[in-house]
DNA sequence: CATGAATGAGAGTTCATTCAT
DNA sequence: GATGAATGAACTCTCATTCAT
C-alpha cells in the first residue's frame, strides 16, 4: 500500500513531467512545481531538494519501463519482424502522446547537468542496444538488410529522437506518425 | 564596410552561440552575455534587449544562408543525385562542427517564446522544402524511389534533427557521421 | 533513577553543547538538533522549545556545579592558597577540555536573548564572588596583595573568559595552560 | 577622491560593525544589512557577497590599524614603560567604545569559517607579537619581570580578549576600565 | 555609445513549528 | 511520547533592467 508521501512524490512527477513538456528543463522552476502540485516550498522540498533529480526520477523511470517491456517482448519468442512491428506501433502511439515531447527537456537536462548527461547517454545507447539485438536477429533471419546493426539502430534512434522533438512544432496527426515510422521498416525489410 | 557596431552585433552572436550550444537557450542569461563578450550591462542592451532576440538573428542567420545556398546551386542545373551528394556532405561538415549542437537551445526557444515557434517552424519547413524539391527532382529522374516527396523530406529531416541534438552526447567521429549520412543516400536511392 | 525521558534529555544537552561549541549559539539549528540526537522534529520539541532553552539548561547546570563545588571546599575549611590551588588545578583540567569553548556561544547567547544576557551575567558574577571570597580570605591570612578584592577577582574573570575563548584558535597544551594559570598565583601571592 | 562605489562600501563596513557587535556574526544577515544601509539586496551584492567578506575586512582593518600605530610608536624611540603606558591608555579608550564588543562577533567568525579561522589566529598572533616585542625591551632595560615574554604576552592578551567580550554584560565606567588596565602595569613592572 | 552602480522582482533554500497518525 | 509530512515565513542569491555619469 502506498503510503502518503508515496503518493505525494507521484504527484510531483507527474506535474514536473508536464511543466517539463511545456517549457523545456531548465525553465521549470521549483515554483513552478510547487504551484502546480498545490505543495508548499518546504513540503516540496522533503521529496526534491531540486527540478534535476525529477527528471533524473522521470528518464530512468522511461528507461527501465522500456527495457523490462522489451525483456518481456523478447522472452516471448516473437520474430525479428514481430519485433519490429511491436516497437512501431508502440512508437505510434507514444509519438501521439505530449509525453514524447520531454525529449526537449531531456537534452537540454544533458546539456546542464553532469548526471543529467549520463543518465540520457545511458538512455539513448540502451534504446540503441535493444533495437541492435532486433536487427541482428531479423539479419539472422535474412528478413532484414544487411549492414553494421549498431548503426542501422543509431539511425532509426536519430530519428525517433527528432521526431520526438519536432513533435511540438508540427503537431502530427495520426496518419503522418504511421507514415514516418513505416519507413523504418520499408529501410530494414530487404528486397 | 562593417562599422564598428556591426562588429559588436557579430561579436555578440557569436559569444551567444557559443552559450547557446553549452546551456541551451533558457539557461543563458543577460548577464552571461555581456560577461563572454566584455560588454557592460548597458553596452549590450543598445544591441539586444533580450538573449530571444540573439537567438532569432542566429536562427534567421542560418535559415537565410541555406535557403541561399540552395538557390545558387539549384541555379547551377545539377542532377537531383548531384544536388543531394551537395546536401549530404554540407551535412557531413556541419554535423561535426559545434554550431550543429545549436538545435538543443533552438528547440526549447520554440517551446518558450511565441516568436520562437514561429521561427522554429519556419526553419523546418523551409529546410523540408528545399529537400522536397530535391526529391521531386530526382523521382522525376526516375533516380529516387516513389512516394509522397515531402512525408519522403521530412524523415529525412527528423533524422537530421535528431543527430544534431544527440551530437553532445555521442561526440561522433566523421566515420560515423558519415556511415549515417549515406543511410539517407540509400533509403533514397532506387534499387 | 533516571527515567527515560531524563536520559532522552540528557542525549540532546550533550549533543546541543557540541554543536554550540562547533558553531557558536545562533547558528545552531533545532534540525541540528534532531539529527545530532537521531530525534524527530515532534520528538525534539516535547523536551525543549528552543536552542535557547538547552544553552539556558547548560549553563546554569555549569554554575550550580561550580557553586556546589565551591561551598564544598569552604566546608572543608582549606586556607585561601589551597581553594586557590584547587581552583587552578580545576582550570588547568577544564581548559584542556572542548567544554571550555562553550565560552564562545555563551556570550553570543548574552547578546541575543535577553535571558541569555541574565543568565550569563548570573554566571559571571558568581564567579567574581566565589573568587572574591577566596582572595578576601587570603589578604586575612597575609598571604595575598592587597587591593579591592572584588576588582581583582574580575581581572581573573577576565583571564579566564579570555583564555576560554581563545582556546579553539590556539589548541594549547597542558605546559601552556599551566603556565598561564599559574600567572593567577604569582599576580596574587604577596612578595 | 573616493568614489562613490568607496562611500558605499565603507558604509556597509560601518553598518556591518554595529549589526555583528549587537547580534554576534551569524544572526546578522544580508539583508540586516541591507536594512541597515538603505540599499537594495543587489546593490549590496555587488560589494560583499557574504557577511564573512565583511568581517574579514573589519578585522584585517582593525589588525592593520594596530601594526601601524605599534610601528610608528616604536621607530619614536620609546622605552618600554612609555610604550606600555601607551598601550593602556589606548585600551583604556578602545574598551570603553562599543568596538570592543566586535570581540564576541569575531569569535564566533573564526568557528565557523575557515577564512575567519585564519584570520583570527593572524590577529592573536600579531597583538602577541607586538606586546612580545614591549616586553623584551622592557627586560633588556631591567623594568619589567622576567620570564619567557611570549607567555607574558599571551597572558594580557586572553585578559585583553577576556574584557573585550565581557564588555558587553558589565558595562565597564571609566574607573573600572583603568583599574583593571593598571593590573596590566603591576603585573610586569618589577618590584 | 559605453560604463557600472543601483533597484527590485523573483527564484532557491532552509527551518521553526504544527499536527494527524 | 514519538514520528515525519506539511506549512509558511524568512533568508540567500541572481538577474533583467534602468539611469546618472
Amino acid at each position: 500500500m502506498p503510503s502518503k508521501g508515496d503518493n505525494t512524490r507521484n504527484l510531483i512527477l507527474e506535474k514536473a513531467a508536464e511543466l517539463f513538456i511545456q517549457k523545456g528543463y531548465s525553465a521549470v522552476t521549483m515554483k513552478d512545481v510547487c504551484e502546480a502540485t498545490s505543495l508548499s516550498r518546504g513540503g516540496l522540498y522533503r521529496h526534491f531538494k531540486s527540478t534535476g533529480e525529477m527528471m533524473a526520477c522521470l528518464l530512468l523511470d522511461e528507461q527501465q519501463t522500456a527495457d523490462e517491456e522489451f525483456s518481456a517482448a523478447l522472452a516471448e519468442g516473437k520474430s525479428a519482424l514481430q519485433l519490429l512491428d511491436a516497437y512501431i506501433q508502440k512508437h505510434d502511439r507514444f509519438l501521439l502522446s505530449p509525453g514524447s515531447a520531454l525529449e526537449v527537456a531531456a537534452n537540454q537536462y544533458a546539456l546542464l547537468d553532469e548526471v543529467g548527461r549520463k543518465i540520457n547517454t545511458s538512455r539513448v545507447w540502451s534504446t540503441v542496444k535493444r533495437l541492435t539485438s532486433i536487427i541482428r536477429l531479423g539479419q539472422g533471419e535474412g528478413v532484414f538488410i544487411d549492414g553494421n546493426p549498431e548503426n542501422i539502430a543509431w539511425h532509426i534512434v536519430f530519428f525517433i529522437c527528432g521526431i520526438r522533438a519536432q513533435t511540438v512544432l508540427v503537431e502530427p496527426g495520426a496518419d503522418f506518425i504511421h507514415t514516418q515510422t513505416d519507413y523504418i521498416r520499408r529501410f530494414l525489410l530487404k528486397g
